[in-house]
DNA sequence: GGGACTTTGTTCCTGCGTTCACAAGCGGTT
DNA sequence: AACCGCTTGTGAACGCAGGAACAAAGTCCC
């Protein structure tokens, strides 16, 4: 009853969508927004929604739906976007200058307080605003800015030493691009997400869907010759 | 039970983490695996991982353990991996450079066959290896090379456009990194990537961690100055 | 050749997430 | 003021994933 007893992390994850979307609704001007509308927008199911935003009290109105500004502020207060979080950035390749220019990231209450890199080449550039620092620069900034995320976009090779480092160093959050499973101490949370793997379930489901005509297309599609 | 009456979700998204473990385990001339420690390289349960690869028939001998370079070829083929799949990017923003420039989708099957873009200033530029080229020759190449996976790194506003069209010409997998939620056809599979939603959980997890004592860290953590 | 150890493959069980369906409550209307 | 439709919030059932324990099977050693 009180607070937040516990919300699933499935929930969470939904939760952010949400948000995107009432935030967009807001731009729109729209007042007040249905859990079928919004459900639709967010592309979960209507039922789903309502428990999920159950799990942080009763936020809507019956008979008319939920107040669009009101429950963007309630998700965010939940998802702690009222107060920024501090992250660090390692490995200034392509992917991480993708990330550091990124602006959906500042937008949200995240905000980028350092950029560190291995080659000396890049050290001295400026992406997003930010100079590239030496990794050996990372404990001292980390513990100047408190910062408690990490992002890790290195070579695979040398993902897990900068692991390391950064748990030493006080992050608690990681968030893992290099395509390794990393070991972190007790306390220490890391979210992997690969982009191969995902690519890979692409191509799994579409192969599972080629060789079994159980799931037919209801569109035309032509010849397709396909056969059994 | 022979060929793949259906594989989970969730098993398929490891066998792929597998699949990268087991290439890395047979470079370095291993011959055979226990499930115990290719369970602790993936950072799973060793019996999840039995059952995981349970799904595509015994492939490991008891007493042994798992041949190295027979499970890794077992498991490349259930996933469709034998044959490469052309794949088209659009949107060579930060972003969308990053993944061309990747090494990681060439090296597990994924070929890119064509590079789209809205800007005049990016069109013929090389990224990768290859020509970014109007986004008008979309339809094109998609037919002239077959391509079944189509990856969208375009701003938000016109991720929905270019997923139409892309449904329209033939891609039937689409891997999504706009922050939007996208709408297509019938038998057109769609996977989300939001890079924020990933920070946006993390922070929850920290703010949750750090507001209820329950579970306490058995590190010692009072100075920060130590390290390793 | 036999015994024992090791490791796989399977089965059961617990818990979670998702979905469906209904009661409660509010606004608009007459 | 009362009725009625609409929407939220909640309770229950279904299905699925995850984890632990057990039996089968193969190998190594004596």
């Amino acid at each position: 009853m009180q607070s937040r007893p516990r919300i699933p992390e499935a929930t969470v994850a939904r939760l952010a969508v949400y948000l995107r979307v009432l935030s967009g609704l807001a731009d729109d001007g729209r007042g007040t927004v249905s859990s079928g509308e919004l459900a639709s927008a967010a592309g979960v199911n209507p039922a789903g929604l309502r428990k999920d935003l159950s799990h942080l009290g009763p936020c809507g109105t019956r008979g008319v739906g939920y107040e669009v500004a009101t429950l963007r502020d309630r998700i965010a207060t939940v998802l702690g976007m009222e107060t920024a979080h501090a992250c660090v950035l390692v490995g200034i390749g392509n992917l991480g200058a993708a990330l550091a220019g990124y602006g959906g990231f500042g937008s949200r209450g995240f905000e980028f307080v350092g950029l560190f890199d291995a080659s000396p080449a890049r050290v001295g550039q400026h992406v997003g605003g930010l100079p590239v620092r030496p990794v050996a620069e990372l404990e001292e900034v980390v513990a100047a800015t408190g910062a408690t995320i990490g992002v890790i976009a290195t070579p695979a090779e040398v993902a897990q030493p900068v692991c390391d480092r950064l748990a030493a160093a006080g992050v608690r959050s990681i968030l893992n691009f290099a395509p390794v499973t990393l070991t972190a101490p007790r306390g220490v949370d890391v979210r992997q997400v690969d982009l191969s793997v995902e690519l890979q379930v692409l191509a799994f489901l579409d192969k599972q869907r080629g060789a079994v005509p159980g799931v037919p297309l209801d569109t035309p599609l032509a010849p397709a010759g396909g056969m059994a």
